[in-house]
DNA sequence: CGAATACTTGAAATAAATCAAATAAGGTGG
DNA sequence: CCACCTTATTTGATTTATTTCAAGTATTCG
């Protein structure tokens, strides 16, 4: 995964298991250690479990204690694909692609543990992007009538998800501001800024990570060509702001970067 | 408002009430038809209102009764501004813009009649963005701690807010890759088709109408420049595609625009 | 190891931005 | 209701950031 050392290993669960392997239980399989799963995720405090009380994890568990591996390069899901299910990313990452009805697509998002895949299927029923696995990735299912239940017994499962929904909606509101007026070293520049501090949320290395991603996906989700990708990854170099090595990135200048 | 017309009005209700007028109760005052307020509304099969009973309307109307008139260019909000209310636009336009730490700004939404403001304000406790009147407008304030308290004793208003949270994570999503790929004619046709079909979808005329932003504001919307908008209308115009009189605009050949 | 995919870099082409100036529309106060 | 000032729009000429095209190098994967 991105960095190497986890914070959060060391902050939240002193030893006693990797919070970031994928989790123990396998879908359809009869799970072992099913009281644990919430109670000593890593990603606890990112995810619904945050608002319960340790009284009410069980009745989480039962929802969560489903997941999934999923494959570099496959499809969690596609677009049109009859929507059951919210995700949770625990271990690993995605890209998300929003196509257009002529070829047009477009990387609308890359995802990292703890953050949700699917909210865009709630309305109309179906998946509105591809989500594919950038490496080997685990994902809790929510069944999304489960959850609907759990929000209506519990009023803060409830305000949980009524704050996903709107953080996404500042975030998307946030990258639009990014592609539709900025240069394109701003983009890259906000882009790198933004990965690392996510990463640090996550308990991730923040100064040096790996990109899973490609040049090409880079470009197709701050809007601008791959090539122009390279070219101010290579400027920031040159600039001593960082150091490229193919997908290995350090940030040197982190402050220079964010106010480019 | 937008075109002359609105067909909803013959449609839904034969003759009693002009639907798109201010509603009738003004806030803080005794409402006179507190009743009437949302079981009579033209809007309401676009409001929570579509997922309730006759029976459970008034509690919806308890929420709903207050409503505000927004001037022209005046605020409904601003970024930072303490949230306690979403709203729901009632009659005229709005725009939101958000603001970036430097002075970037960008429009980020121009809402119609029946959407939402506020949605982003959910997460952090304050509204992201601005929410300035493009013309004299009315709406309904809804306090969410309210309407949480009707999620929870209303499934399908519950059901009915989830899905308009997805829904507009599904327009910021479109809005992407518009800004991300398209060339300035696309981002103008696709305008275009867009706000038509919205306008539509509202029972207002969609082959003829009033754009009440300016071009600086379509072009801000759009990623691209004023100057370009406005080349790119006169272009349009003069393949007799639509007709452009400064502000107003007449739509000729929808699907030729829907396919550029 | 070899083919395919991904990345970098340079040179040329281009779409859109910027600069500029003239015209039109809107709002305000007398 | 007019005259005046401001704001908005159109259009042309020029500049520029980014794309496109191209070619070479590096990396990944079976």
């Amino acid at each position: 995964m991105y960095g190497s050392t986890p914070i959060l290993e060391r902050s939240h669960s002193p030893g006693t298991t990797n919070l970031f392997a994928p989790p123990y239980t396998r879908l359809g399989e009869a799970p072992t250690h099913r009281s644990a799963n919430c109670s000593l995720c890593g990603l606890r405090a990112l995810c619904f479990a945050s608002c319960l009380g340790e009284d009410e994890l069980p009745r989480l568990e039962r929802i969560f204690s489903q997941w999934r591996m999923i494959h570099r390069r496959d499809y969690l899901f596609r677009v049109g694909d009859k929507f059951h299910s919210l995700y949770i990313l625990r271990s690993g990452s995605f890209k998300t692609v929003a196509g257009h009805e002529d070829g047009l697509e477009h990387v609308s998002d890359f995802i990292l543990p703890g953050e949700a895949l699917g909210l865009g299927a709630i309305g109309s029923g179906q998946y509105d992007c591809d989500a594919i696995a950038l490496e080997d990735s685990a994902v809790c299912i929510i069944s999304f009538a489960s959850l609907e239940s759990l929000c209506h017994d519990i009023r803060s499962v409830q305000h949980h998800l009524n704050r996903t929904f709107s953080r996404e909606i500042v975030r998307n509101s946030r990258q639009m501001v990014l592609l539709s007026g900025m240069t394109a070293e701003r983009r890259v520049a906000s882009f790198l800024v933004d990965f690392s501090r996510r990463l640090l949320e996550r308990g991730y290395a923040a100064r040096s990570f790996t990109l899973r991603m490609t040049r090409e996906d880079i470009g197709s989700y701050l809007g601008i060509k791959l090539e122009t990708v390279s070219r101010t990854f290579s400027r920031f170099q040159r600039k001593g702001l960082m150091r490229v090595d193919g997908k290995q990135i350090e940030i040197f200048e982190r402050e220079v970067l964010a106010q480019i």
